[in-house]
DNA sequence: AATGTTATTGAACAAATTGTTCACTATCAT
DNA sequence: ATGATAGTGAACAATTTGTTCAATAACATT
């Protein structure tokens, strides 16, 4: 990729953040994104379709990075998705989240967190249903998988956006503790 | 309230309900609002500040229907949210979900889902505080309790969601039963 | 260092949207 | 019947959006 391109895409996703940080997504215009990332009009829209397309890049970026199995080692922390241990997969997680730059709080406080939410939730039920649901014999028979994954996924998210709106109080450690508290009586 | 008003306001939601079936929030124009329900521009001004204010009056309507207790007994269903059994509440509010006239998978499925589910949650912590956590002995003392009630809120959300993207194909009491399943378990 | 390729610039453009104003008309309650 | 209230529709300036294009800058490669 060309140096020029990577910049601009750097300074387009800065001023992004920037802006998510001091107001909601929808009253973000991209003409305040290209004052703001110093760039022309036309090289935004050579760089991205439209504003949603922008977030959208944005959460595969961020997404892939803690979801892959390769950065685990670098990271600031010793958990890592690919042990299979849930407990150790969840604080790996919740390190990513609290140590990422872009400005998660800005994301989902605001009408963009459900594209945000979606991608999130997507990435985490393919995690659930390989690592947590493989090869474990369930007791709790009175409901599907399906609605077991989906309740899963969908009380991490919710844990976490109760997290972040706290201002992480709680150690992803102590986090990880209440989560297996509410989910292994019940798998 | 003025007969006029009324039936402006009704013309309102109604064009509003109808666009999010074809459309998302976003993408809908206070213009196309006013071509559909048929009624001036300064008059949508008068009745709503924007369009964001035109969902939220929806809302409040929608969740103050839903969880007043003087309307239990004139709906389709013997359900009450008053008489305190976690699976009569349940039942009740999915029933007025699943009947109602307002576009909510419209509204889930796009960026005002955010302010959507804020209102639902708010209506549902506080039912909890209320009727499920008080006078209960817990035994889970792994949690704080205002983790508890956000988990239960969140996931009954999330779980609502899973259901109307499904096209609700189980009944509200196999879905409270559901429900119940992954929850009494760990109060 | 020279060259062809590619990214960025900035200005200009039409079209659409937003929220406000105002004089006029229709409907209401009594 | 009448005063009060609500709706009309047209016009308004200000923003925003996405596109186009020729000129310029930065790039990779030889």
């Amino acid at each position: 990729m060309d140096r020029r391109q990577q910049k601009t895409r750097e300074a387009i996703f800065e001023a992004f953040s920037k802006l998510l940080s001091s107001k909601s997504y929808t009253k973000i215009t991209v003409q305040e994104i290209i004052d703001e990332a110093n760039i022309g009009r036309s090289t935004f829209y050579s760089h991205f379709e439209t504003k949603d397309d922008l977030l959208r890049e944005m959460c595969t970026d961020l997404f892939d990075h803690i979801f892959s199995d390769r950065l685990d080692t670098e990271g600031t922390h010793d958990f890592s998705i690919a042990d299979g241990n849930p407990n150790s997969m969840i604080t790996h997680i919740l390190y990513h989240l609290r140590d990422n730059k872009k400005n998660i709080i800005g994301i989902l406080t605001c009408e963009s967190g459900e594209l945000f939410l979606r991608f999130f939730k997507q990435y985490l039920n393919e995690l659930i249903i390989q690592h947590l649901l493989k090869d474990v014999e369930r007791k709790n028979t009175d409901v599907p998988d399906d609605f077991l994954v989906h309740h899963i996924s969908g009380s991490f998210v919710e844990m976490v956006q109760w997290w972040l709106k706290n201002n992480m109080k709680q150690s992803p450690e102590e986090l990880a503790e209440y989560f297996s508290s509410v989910i292994i009586p019940i798998i």
